[in-house]
RNA sequence: GCGCCUGUAGCUCAACCGGAUAGAGCAUCGGCCUUCUAAGCCGGCGGUUGCAGGUUCGAGUCCUGCCGGGCGCGCCA
């Protein structure tokens, strides 16, 4: 509704065009807010106080000017001017009544935007390795990717939703070289399995799904000749995936990636370059269609996993060296091959081919980001971990270097998530015997719950979740609150059929006088903010937002329905109020499918 | 040391390119079910927006410095 209010001061610049020409580019929809206070009107604009220093005149005096030349509408009650110089606008009740129509004439589009052709958007979320399975942490990266995806999308964007699978590196090896000394004990072979290799239990059941030949099977001498010593980690809790390589103690007496190393020579000797890049292979699809399974019954789907082994056998990354070659961008110290990252803002210069001749894994990020621009998508979104966040200036640089614009590419980064159980700080660890993984905290708490907390903050504000809130079916659950709103007013209108009325839908254009009262008001109101929370949202990739509006919203209706019967004798007013409880039905239903959260019509 | 994020009520957090008296939930205190679901509603209490300056009609919001918290600074991925 905020577009109407811009066309009554569009109307008033026009006919003022000494003001009109100070105004510059500043759209006049950004002037105006809705109000706090229903003392202020329906809608504020502040283009007086804006003004009023380009044209040295008094913020009041320039708003007097202002509205003198405001044009008679129908649809505007009054027009005030108060405080340091604010242009308040109350509508009249039919403008609300026409919003409830359009609602329900729009039903599940209302609130979004005509689709449009550009910018094509890429984002890309959760990406997490395909070396075991999603944990919580992940999740609010699904959550948040796939919400604002929903975001964009609703706001007309082309968008598409990329899974980034690191099937390729040093990880894959260790994953092989995990998988088949699992299948080893389960022949049979007694050995300490290596600190640096996958640990999880997820591993075992790999290596006994897949097909490994025989005669690859050795005796646990043969196996662990000329490996050099692992390195203990003590009494440390054993993490599930290889951490930094710091040495844990003062005098480490063994070297776990030496040890992990030679144990991988010993893997491709037996299984032969072709078998374990077999085992390897199936180990990662394994985890990957795991990590899909997973998603796809958390609501997040995309449109491309995409591999980064693609991105060599196509000869991407050659590619995109051999662009920043030609620019000039590369050069050779100390054996490797250097990008001049430092000259785009990057605090440091960064290697692209290793001494060895291997390519980074920096290097593949290049080619990533430069392949999607190659593919045609103009904006490109990134949602990392904060951890990643070192990362940012490094790709940008790339960007840049190739000749593309650092704009292009937003990343957003998602802070950390900490578990509570009713207070209390969960340790994330598997060792501790507490849950970790997103399957298990979806089954515990629910998809709803789960999808609406992880998006219930700002992503780069830490995020406590409190899995007794999350799970409780009470007052505190704000999941639960918007949902019953919502199953509340599906149950008006059984309780309807079960009176045996009906809702005479066409009789509400000419009814809807009879909502006077303020609880009505307050609900329209709050309905015709939608598509501008929508918008917001979107354009900040922020779906807080819009858990704060359905929160808001919500309350309105509990409080509509706390104070007025709906299916009362009258039957004008009946239909009246019927209407405006269909629409809000309408509108928690569309927020609610924005954020993946069901919306049940009963509880 | 450098870089990014962050600091708002007892707790968890909002506050729409800077806008009017900084708002919610939880906790706490008190009211409301013979009437469409009490998973609800209404009200009370609760604030020097970490500190100090600056910018301006106006600062929680922007700038500078300090203090506290988180994360990151590999020829790992």
């Amino acid at each position: 509704m905020k577009h109407l209010i811009a066309q009554f001061l569009d109307t008033a610049l026009e006919r003022t065009p000494e003001l009109r020409s100070l105004l510059g580019e500043l759209p006049l929809e950004s002037t105006v807010e809705r109000t706090r206070d229903a003392e202020h009107g329906d809608f504020a604009s502040n283009l007086a106080m804006r003004l009023a220093r380009p044209a040295r005149r008094k913020p009041r005096e320039l708003a007097e000017t202002i509205v003198a030349h405001m044009p008679e509408a129908a649809l505007l009650d009054r027009v005030e001017i108060a405080g340091p110089g604010f242009i308040n606008f109350r509508l009249v009740d039919r403008a609300f009544h026409d919003e409830l129509l359009a609602v329900l004439e729009q039903a599940e589009n209302y609130g979004r935007r005509p689709v449009r052709e550009t910018p094509r958007i890429l984002l890309e979320f959760v990406s997490a390795n395909p070396t075991g399975p999603l944990h919580v942490g992940h999740g609010r990266h699904a959550a948040f990717g796939a919400t604002v995806g929903n975001l964009l999308e609703a706001a007309g964007f082309p968008v598409d939703r990329e899974y980034y699978v690191n099937d390729a590196g040093r990880q894959m090896d260790i994953l092989g070289v995990s998988v088949w000394l699992r299948w080893l004990e389960s022949e049979g072979v007694e050995f300490d399995f290596p600190n640096a290799g996958y640990r999880g239990d997820y591993i075992r059941d790999i290596a006994a799904d897949i097909t490994i030949d025989a005669s690859a099977t050795v005796d646990a001498d043969t196996l662990l000749r000329n490996v050099p010593p692992d390195e203990p980690v003590g009494d440390e809790p054993v993490p599930d995936e290889p951490v930094d390589d710091k040495p844990v103690g003062d005098k480490p007496v063994g070297d776990k990636e030496a040890h992990i190393e030679a144990l991988i020579g010993k893997a491709r000797a037996l299984l032969g370059e072709e078998g374990f890049d077999a085992v390897r292979r199936q180990a990662m699809e394994s985890i990957r269609d795991d990590i899909e399974d997973d998603l796809a019954g958390f609501g997040v789907h995309y449109d491309r996993w995409y591999s980064e082994r693609s991105l060599i056998e196509n000869e991407r990354i050659d590619q995109a060296l051999a662009v920043l070659d030609e620019r000039g961008m590369l050069y050779r110290k100390d054996g490797a091959t250097w990008f001049k990252a430092s000259d785009f803002g990057d605090e440091k210069d960064r290697v692209v081919v290793r001494e060895n001749g291997a390519k980074t894994y920096f290097a593949s990020d290049i080619a990533y980001h430069y392949d999607k621009r190659v593919r045609g998508f103009d904006r490109l979104i990134d949602i990392f971990g904060a951890d990643h966040h070192g990362y940012v200036a490094r790709v940008k640089a790339g960007l840049t270097a190739m000749g593309y614009a650092a704009e292009d590419l937003e990343v957003e980064l998602v802070q950390f998530v900490a578990l509570y159980r009713g207070g209390k700080k969960l340790a994330m660890s598997t060792r501790a015997g507490e849950f970790v993984t997103l399957r298990q905290l979806r089954e515990e708490v629910g998809n709803d719950a789960a999808r609406f907390f992880y998006v219930m903050r700002s992503n780069d504000q830490h995020l406590d979740f409190d899995l007794e809130l999350a799970k409780s079916r009470s007052n505190d659950n704000p999941v639960y609150y918007i949902q019953y709103a919502h199953a509340r007013i599906a149950s008006v209108f059984r309780q309807l059929a079960d009176k045996s009325l009906t809702w005479d839908a066409e009789n509400g254009p000419a009814g809807l006088d009879r909502l006077c009262e303020p609880e009505e008001r307050s609900l329209m109101t709050s309905l015709s903010r939608y598509p501008e929370v929508l918008e917001l949202s979107a354009a900040k990739l922020a779906p807080q937002h819009l858990v704060h509006y359905l929160r808001d919203l919500a309350n309105d209706f509990h409080s509509y329905y706390n104070a007025h019967a709906f299916i009362v004798e009258d039957a004008p007013l009946r239909d009246a109020r019927l209407t405006l409880c269909a629409a809000t039905r309408v509108v928690i239903a569309n927020g609610l499918g924005i954020l993946g959260v069901s919306a049940p019509e009963a509880m």
